[in-house]
DNA sequence: GGTTACGGT
């Protein structure tokens, strides 16, 4: 409400996708007046009018046309659209509209509230106030196939779009939480003075006065939540949109907004009382999504209220909770924390719960469980048949407040309690039915709502406490320390694309436990690959393959640096026999033997490049970026020998990585971001083997030599040909896991490959400053002469090539 | 693959 302060930027407004140039199709936030697109969205409101004349006593219909708000949670500078009728504002919802046969289309297709949609050929204008709009008016001349499409949650088009609302709800959710949390601080405060048990009505002002987002933050939330709160629109009534002459009814939203039970936006009700049904142990649960983790079916929730007065506080954090999806659990079975509560769980937030992961150790099932603030619902229950969740009631406190909202949505078949969430469960996007038609049924995360118990009060429960547990102490995680952190799934997936791996970043150096990561460093074949199939590295390969369809050959991904393995500059290079290829493992402080292993060569050990960088983008999502001599265009010129050794060289790499972003220091506010482009790689496999460095280097980067060099500014104009070219007889990789039960049959794989350095001011290597610095490290190397004493000194890495 | 557009609260 506070008019007068700085607007902070809004979460939405960090989801910049990069322009396509070679697409027509836009983002809200690169759309342009006048510039012609197409453009996909979720459709956040409704209607059609119809203006109708009378001709010679015969009603004749003159112009149709339809008013859609729609969003694609990226947000545009001249949004937002505002008008009086409490429609959607905000710099994510821009209003089309959809004039004549389109008008009709939209109307054939149904299209209606919740719906994702695909418009073709829309045009972007200043609207009267001068806000930005869409218009797709009649056609011409040029009919455009499909104008108007309703697309299938599975579609490629909207994955992306699904995901920023997946973030954006995720992002909700902790905002949730953590209100939830000072709420709960404040009553604590308050029944302190008050006494426990008394109902407390103070905290009604606290809570209003709370950005709060307790349902699923809807599209119709979005508008307001990226210019300022809105404190009444989670919870009042959304507008009522008509489809036709059809009054477009709340109820109807919420059936028909999310055909996919995963996926399903919550419906605009309000909180719904509904008592406990039995006074059994129900356990209401949100499973926050991807806590698939190490195949134990760890679940990751806050307590918020019980349903029996007894205060949350007094279920203990550090309560252990497990659950098993392959068992049923029903109400009140082998519950044994306290005899008649009823927990009701919410989700604790990604950055949390990878906090609470850290902490907790592989395998573990006991989280330190926050309680959250307990909070009973004001209306009644609406527009939920399907929903078998209830709504727990703590009757001590008060009866004003709502925090709770019920979601709908369908069980999965694991489904055995009637389980129960506070508010949205973020479900993985694209982990169900895209994935298991191509990759058949996935052992992963399928089974996000689940029984849950609560364990006997053990060892590893803290011991109850009358002071209560201040409740920051348990969101007081530095989001950095969790950020990059994503929960992994015990089982690796068996995958073909290697190089795309999102991997499980430590944050940071001194805080991290041994970490999977630094193992890997090492031991890279030995150490089990943190295998995690993001939901995005499936759109990128999804976005890849329809790219390279159209005849994109650069699928940009842009993202930004925030770490790199193995951690230490001088581990960048590492060891190659040149001979065989052997590939040495890599050690900071060790010399590596002249005499390779592999074949036994002398004085064929020589240095490359051989670094992955770890990528987030804007999504928070990660990726590995294998690095080789080829990649690095960064580094081109920059000895990959001996760079312990010679401070110099090294500071130059220093300095090269520097640029891109990549520092010792690392900063996870900062670095530079990249285009990449996403590179289809064929592979056959005829039973002989290879290092995989050696199959990218055919098929990488344009970029292996001083020659290519010159075109790498130009990477985005290569045509497919260079960029998706099949190796000349390649042989197979050796890496097992790229290994297909097909046989000799080609597989296709994906990686990913630098194309250009985004952030301006980080110095783009342009040829000029390239060819100053270049060094051929053969000639640099044959050039180098090494002091004696330079020579004693070098105990790390050895020789150079 | 290319071209292009008004109207209304």
């Amino acid at each position: 409400m506070s008019i007068n302060q700085p607007e902070a930027p809004s979460f939405l407004s960090r989801f910049q996708p990069p322009l396509n140039p070679r697409k027509k199709v836009r983002t809200t936030n690169q759309l342009q007046v006048f510039k012609f697109c197409d453009y996909i969205a979720e459709v956040c409101y409704f209607r059609t009018d119809v203006k109708k004349m009378m001709v010679e006593g015969a009603e004749t219909i003159t112009a149709m046309k339809a008013t859609l708000i729609l969003t694609d949670y990226t947000e545009h500078a001249d949004l937002p659209y505002q008008d009086v009728e409490e429609r959607p504002t905000g710099r994510a919802s821009i209003i089309a509209t959809l004039w004549d046969e389109h008008c009709q289309s939209a109307q054939d297709a149904n299209l209606s509230i919740g719906d994702l949609v695909s418009l073709k050929n829309l045009v972007p204008k200043k609207g009267r106030n001068g806000h930005i709009e869409l218009d797709m008016h009649s056609n011409r001349r040029y009919l455009v196939s499909n104008p108007v499409q309703k697309l299938g949650q599975d579609h490629v088009d909207v994955q992306e779009l699904l995901l920023r609302k997946q973030k954006y709800l995720e992002h909700i959710n902790e905002e949730f939480v953590a209100a939830q949390m000072a709420v709960r601080a404040q009553q604590r405060v308050g029944s302190a003075v008050q006494g426990l048990g008394t109902a407390s009505i103070e905290p009604k002002h606290e809570y209003e006065s709370q950005p709060m987002y307790t349902t699923c933050p809807t599209y119709q939330e979005i508008g307001a939540a990226s210019v300022e709160p809105s404190p009444k629109l989670p919870f009042e009534p959304q507008p009522t949109a008509t489809l036709g002459s059809v009054d477009y009814e709340p109820e109807s939203v919420s059936t028909q907004s999310s055909p996919q039970p995963q996926r399903t936006p919550t419906p605009h009700g309000g909180p719904t009382t509904q008592p406990s049904q039995d006074s059994a142990h129900n356990l209401h649960l949100s499973v926050y999504s991807r806590l698939s983790i190490n195949g134990s079916s760890t679940a990751s929730a806050a307590i918020a209220s019980t349903s029996t007065g007894r205060p949350p506080h007094a279920i203990q954090p550090g309560i252990n909770i497990s659950f098993d999806p392959e068992l049923n659990f029903y109400d009140g079975e082998d519950m044994e924390q306290g005899e008649n509560d009823e927990v009701l769980l919410v989700p604790i937030p990604r950055r949390l719960l990878d906090a609470e992961l850290t902490t907790s150790g592989a395998g573990s099932s006991c989280w330190n469980l926050s309680p959250v603030v307990d909070s009973p619902p004001k209306r009644e229950p609406t527009l939920l048949k399907r929903d078998p969740t209830t709504i727990m009631c703590d009757p001590v406190v008060s009866a004003e407040r709502e925090v709770n909202v019920p979601i709908e949505r369908e069980l999965s078949p694991l489904v055995a309690v009637r389980a129960e969430a506070a508010q949205e469960v973020i479900l993985p996007v694209v982990d169900t039915s895209v994935e298991r038609e191509l990759h058949g049924p996935s052992e992963r995360e399928t089974s996000f709502l689940v029984a849950v118990r609560l364990k006997e009060p053990s060892q590893d429960i803290q011991p109850v406490s009358d002071t209560p547990v201040e409740p920051e102490s348990s969101i007081s995680v530095e989001p950095e320390s969790a950020i990059s952190v994503q929960p992994e799934p015990s089982v690796p997936i068996e995958r073909e694309s290697t190089p795309l791996i999102a991997v499980k970043l430590e944050p940071d150096c001194q805080d991290s436990q041994p970490t999977v990561s630094a193992a890997s460093n090492l031991v890279p074949s030995i150490q089990e690959p943190v295998v995690v199939r993001t939901s995005s590295t499936f759109v990128l390969t999804e976005k890849a393959k329809e790219a390279k369809k159209g005849g994109c050959c650069l699928m940009p991904l842009r993202a930004r640096v925030v770490g790199f393995e193995p951690e230490t500059l001088i581990d960048f290079s590492s060891p190659i026999c040149r001979e065989c290829e052997h590939k040495y493992r890599l050690r900071s402080k060790t010399r590596p033997s002249q005499r390779c292993p592999g074949c036994k060569l002398e004085d064929a050990v020589e240095f490359k490049y051989s670094f992955k960088l770890h990528l987030m983008d804007e999504l928070d999502e990660l990726y590995t970026v294998d690095v080789d001599d080829e990649h690095a265009t960064t580094l081109i010129g920059v000895p990959a020998g001996d760079l312990v050794k010679d401070f110099e060289k090294l500071g130059m790499v220093t300095e090269r990585l520097a640029r891109i972003g990549v520092s010792e220091v690392r900063n996870q506010d900062e670095g530079a971001f990249f285009d990449l482009c996403v590179q289809e790689r064929i592979k056959r496999l005829e039973g002989r083997k290879e290092i995989m460095g050696a199959s990218l280097k055919r098929i990488g980067s344009p970029l292996p030599s001083r020659e290519t060099k010159r075109h790498a500014s130009d990477a985005r104009e290569l045509d497919g040909s260079e960029w998706c070219q099949t190796p000349p007889s390649s042989p197979p990789s050796v890496e097992k896991k790229n290994m297909t039960s097909t046989g000799n049959i080609s597989s296709v794989e994906w990686s990913l490959v630098f194309t250009e350095i985004i952030k301006p001011e980080c110095d783009r290597i342009d040829e000029v400053g390239c060819e100053d610095e270049y060094y051929d490290c053969q000639d640099y190397n044959d050039a180098l002469n090494r002091t004696p004493e330079e020579q004693r000194l070098d105990t790390s890495v050895g020789a150079s090539p």
